[in-house]
RNA sequence: GGCGACAUAGCCAAGUGGUAAGGCAGAGGUCUGCAAAAUCUCCAUCCCCGGUUCAAAUCCGGGUGUCGCCUCCA
């Protein structure tokens, strides 16, 4: 297995910190809105990670954070003229509600930020005693400059980027690159008590305190999008390191960026869509499949255009997989005992850097071999592969619902006498009244094919 | 100013030294009352220039172009 450790810039042979475990943090949201669709692609990344490695029969801990106090939330609080813990609980279970609709499976802990202030001040407190923070007027900053390290993730020189960066001036700070933990609250904000007055915490220090208190003082993988190389998570990992000395991950994992039509996604560009919105439009396989199609670390560009051709694509699968019956596959894939060809391919393409590009290429060759196989043994198998594997990816998560033949029977009853008038009409070569009774039914969404045995028809999209 | 990524067929996209996976679209054949579906077949020499090598999309140097981070952001 190998990774692409973003504090190395380069792939790693992954070691577990314990042999057959995995320790994993991903960055959540901060609950100000609706997720948008780039974020969707973080959150459907890590989840795949964690299948994968639950596939390869590690024992997982995945932990999410939910940052529920933030700047953000005051202004959308003000905005919907709601008290703010209202505003981020709304957002917190449409947040799980989306991902839940994508296919995400649920995190072992998704900790709030809210929950563990005492823990984030004990953390703060711990920081000025060692001298790595210090306060000024009811703000504490982290000092940047007692910590050699600081930059080592990111790769950059505080020096350098003081130059030409837009850095916001604040005299308080003893270093422009130093960073708040804790946030003096102005009249009407929420606060929380501290040694330090009434505040609330700063960006970065959720993260430390909830990472480390589900997986201990350093864990395997930290992963998010890349944007929190710098400063989210060099400044998480610079308080570990201030704290125990170690850094807060061995592996950090980030996932490229999402652009609109080849710009950034902006509010400002009325370029923004919501996951919310886009799960309105297409399903949850298709969102996935577009995302997997390119690697993880590549920008990827969404249009909708994309959209539908990885819906088309899924298409595929699910005709294959439709063309057996679900328990025999399902009888296959418990009897099996010798790994296929086909599955060892899609492992190593796994195992360097999540190449999903190439592990649904080897789908594809999956989906053709169900049908093409010389005999049925094979055939199935195949499909049963084609499943299995898919599963890890998190596709094919809504088989049934969309399976003709998981319909009540009455419908399915009704359809089939349809379908008898239709035939009579046919043999009558009342072509007319055929036509009308197939494009009628595809109205509503049933596909019917004629073939020489007979007439089939399932659901579609 | 500092740091980084990318450039492969109409579109999307794998491929890090041995002569280009896969998907979508398209073309043609079979099948069909028609259609859809199914099925078979076809469809690139890898941004430019130079270098290394028996051999490069793949390594090195130089261009050109696109994008991102350094401020809240997945």
């Amino acid at each position: 297995m190998k990774l692409y450790n973003t504090k190395s810039r380069s792939k790693e042979e992954f070691i577990p910190l314990n042999e057959g475990k995995l320790k994993l943090y991903a960055c959540g949201p901060t609950v100000y809105n609706y997720f948008h669709i780039g974020n969707a692609r973080a959150f459907i990344f890590f989840d795949v990670v964690r299948r994968y490695f639950e596939y390869l029969g590690y024992e997982v801990t995945y932990v999410q954070n939910i940052t529920d106090i933030d700047d953000k939330i005051i202004e959308q609080a003000i905005a919907e003229e709601q008290p703010f813990h209202k505003i981020a609980a709304k957002y917190a279970n449409a947040f799980l509600e989306d991902c839940h609709a994508l296919g995400i499976k649920k995190p072992h802990h998704q900790p709030k930020a809210t929950d563990t202030m005492p823990q984030i001040i004990e953390l703060i407190k711990t920081l000025v005693d060692k001298g790595n923070a210090y306060e000024v007027e009811g703000d504490v900053y982290f000092d940047t400059a007692s910590l050699p390290e600081y930059g080592s993730l990111s790769g950059k020189q505080i020096e350098d980027q003081i130059t030409g960066a837009r850095v916001a001036e604040n005299l308080s700070k003893k270093h422009p690159a130093d960073f708040t933990l804790w946030k003096k609250s102005k009249p009407g904000e929420p606060w929380w008590e501290s040694p330090w007055g009434n505040g609330r915490p700063g960006w970065h220090t959720e993260c430390v305190v909830m990472s480390q208190h589900y997986l201990g003082d350093s864990f395997d993988i930290h992963g998010g999008g890349i944007d929190l190389v710098f400063p989210h998570h060099e400044n998480e990992n610079a308080q570990a390191i201030a704290l125990t000395g170690k850094p807060l991950a061995r592996y950090w994992m980030h996932n490229g960026f999402l652009n609109i039509d080849g710009e950034k996604m902006s509010k400002s560009l009325k370029n923004f869509f919501t996951a919310r919105d886009i799960l309105q439009e297409y399903d949850a396989d298709a969102i996935r499949h577009f995302f997997l199609s390119k690697h993880y670390r590549s920008p990827i560009d969404f249009t909708r255009e994309l959209i539908e051709e990885s819906h088309k694509a899924m298409q595929n699968f699910y005709k294959a997989i439709d063309a057996f019956d679900p328990k025999l596959l399902e009888d296959i894939a418990g009897k099996e005992a010798t790994m296929d060809q086909a599955e060892l391919d899609f492992q190593d393409a796994m195992n360097d850097d999540f190449n999903t590009a190439k592990a649904i290429a080897i789908l594809f060759d999956l989906a053709h071999k169900s049908k093409k196989a010389p005999d049925q043994i094979e055939r199935g198998r195949a499909a049963a592969t084609l499943l299995r594997l898919g599963k890890t990816l998190g596709f094919f998560q809504n088989m049934q619902s969309r399976s003709a033949r998981e319909m009540p029977d009455l419908s399915k009853s009704l359809i089939e006498l349809i379908l008898g008038y239709r035939s009579d009409a046919r043999q009558n070569k009342n072509w007319v009244l055929s036509d009308k009774i197939r494009d009628d039914l595809l109205a509503i969404g049933i596909e019917i094919k004629d073939s020489p045995a007979g007439t089939n028809w399932n659901l579609r999209k």
